[in-house]
DNA sequence: CGAACTTCCCAAAGCGCTTTGAATGCCTCA
DNA sequence: TGAGGCATTCAAAGCGCTTTGGGAAGTTCG
């Protein structure tokens, strides 16, 4: 069914037709309301890729996604952003254009979105400190959004971004306050911007108490549960181990369980653990008492917000284009008061 | 950058440039070098959405991800089927389109799909056994290839799925073998045709063993960390309780370990676990020894299947239509013989 | 040498929609 | 009564591409 089909139909032009079902005030309601029911009747909805090439506007947002090229991995937060920003979405008549891509050809995707001219704007996920696509981007005249920063950007960009420094700061002055000292971080891979935000706060936090960061307890890497149990087991192996671990993400926090039980030790008592907890849907931190003691925020909600913030820019209302959530810190069950060796 | 600008440019018309970039035979060789050269200095791509009009082709492939609207879940092996899908079509000009749906309105996503024309066929995700979208998008036309099957669908349908039912047979006889009488099941929802399926499996194992199945050990429900966990206290806690347990998903084993840990069991030796595992590409079982010992099958690996089958459909190629792909299983340490009590 | 092909290129139509500019009919008011 | 205004509607152009149907050269061959 076509708008000339059903424009035949109802004995009216396609111009009248097409006012009719979106609005315009040229026509009578008398006639609006026959057209609706028309169109309802013969579930007729326009073409979007006709109405996209009339109007210049593709009604979609492009993702790209990722995947390291060497460990093959798919960033596990990346679908509970997407439901985030999905809903919003719809709610607004956009569709998602997602591109898998190896991070290799990651600006060859983004390229490629802005001369097939098939979506209004991007999302950029997993900015590094010095990401090379902000003045890409802001040359190509796309609008984007950020999920995370960019601390070297130098040109100005709208984004979403957590208070990783502040989260980690606060973890790490609790487990001060529960008289550990020696306290390591498992950190994601610290070209990342929010791994060198959260290794800032934690070092900010010790320095304030006068402890001096031991380079020996930092650990960066892919945030895996097998390098979360590996590095707990050779953590916990020195004769001077630490009392506490400070984690980047929840799937390696499972991993360090695994490797604290492994050796005969109880999470919460021999060892304390704090862990960034996005909120995954399928990974939520318990039902009553949290299991983990975590900095927790919203990655969904981080997607609704950015998706949001895009939809504003594609449409040129001037709402604000920076939005920094906090985290909340909760309190689980993996955390105690450092032991007297 | 258009069509008829570079046309313009190189003195040529907007057809013979077409032609040129597209590969018909009706140009010289000289010519096609110049355009393409001009194509790439410019840095020309075609209009897509111009082009997918005037071809009636959108070179895009829908993806529905219903959000469970209970538990606000993502189905979390959908990140990796997408990157699987995501890199056929990419090799193949297509975008995918994905729309985040709640799923009570899933049938109306299909619907606007079809009416507004913007891809060339679905993916379906997570049948049930008596899956309605199955009728429903033969009558709508457009192709479609469903990741899993639905027992009682009566049409044929395209499908890409692992045997679940043997998968979970050769779990049963393993614990079997392994002297294990008392097994639970932790499966996923049952009106799931996987689910069904995996139960199906391991009824006929204890069956041809004469072991009666006993469906105080069998339950169903979203498979999460917190789910696994609480049916493990609670099975554990039994005077009668079972000396093995088969888990339909990893994240669902993960809370099965921490709830057998807490009771100072230990995973392999107290209690025995086979996992179902979708080899997630941030939840690798292990590295040398796997950590559970699980029946396994890439579901991105079944992203690219599914994929390669849609777009053969697409194109008319009458290869197969029905992929069973046969999950391996790996013996890991979460099993050992049954103890005698 | 001229007919019959080839080879290579082009003009124009058309994909299904939106939008501009104009036309029609009716009403109001001096 | 006729100019001007308003409410409705429509014809036609245009979005950027592909594709059909020629057409003008250049080749081949009897």
């Amino acid at each position: 069914m076509t708008l000339k089909e059903l424009s035949d139909l109802l004995g009216l032009s396609p111009t009248t037709v097409s006012r009719a079902l979106n609005g315009y005030p040229e026509v009578s309601e008398a006639t609006r309301k026959k057209v609706a029911a028309a169109a309802r009747a013969h579930g007729y909805a326009p073409n979007t890729r006709a109405r996209a090439l009339a109007t210049g506007r593709a009604m979609a947002i492009g993702h790209v996604i990722p995947i390291s090229a060497k460990h093959e991995m798919v960033n596990p937060i990346f679908a509970d952003f997407t439901a985030g920003a999905g809903e919003v979405y719809s709610r607004n008549g956009y569709d998602m254009l997602m591109s898998v891509v190896s991070d290799d050809d990651e600006e060859q995707a983004y390229r490629s979105f802005a001369t097939k001219r098939n979506v209004d704007g991007l999302i950029i996920h997993a900015p590094s400190l010095n990401d090379q696509r902000i003045p890409f981007l802001n040359d190509l005249g796309l609008p984007y959004v950020v999920h995370g920063r960019s601390s070297n950007a130098t040109a100005p960009y709208a984004w979403v971004d957590v208070n990783n420094t502040r989260a980690f700061q606060r973890a790490t002055e609790l487990l001060l306050d529960l008289g550990h000292r020696r306290i390591a971080l498992l950190n994601g891979l610290e070209h990342m911007d929010f791994a060198a935000r959260r290794r800032a706060g934690y070092e900010a936090a010790l320095a304030a108490r006068g402890v001096t960061p031991d380079p020996s307890l930092m650990f960066s890497g892919e945030m895996t549960e097998a390098q979360g149990h590996d590095l707990t087991r050779t953590l916990l192996a020195r004769p001077d181990r630490p009392t506490a671990i400070l984690v980047s993400s929840m799937i390696m926090a499972i991993g360090v369980r695994r490797g604290i039980e492994e050796l005969g030790l109880t999470l919460g008592r021999d060892v304390s653990l704090i862990t960034y907890d996005d909120d995954l849907s399928y990974f939520r931190n318990g039902s009553d008492i949290p299991v983990y003691t975590a900095t927790r925020s919203s990655v969904r909600e981080a997607g609704r917000r950015a998706a949001q913030m895009l939809i504003d820019i594609i449409n040129g209302k001037d709402s604000p284009t920076e939005l920094l959530l906090e985290a909340e810190l909760t309190l689980g069950m993996s955390t105690g008061p450092a032991r007297r060796d």
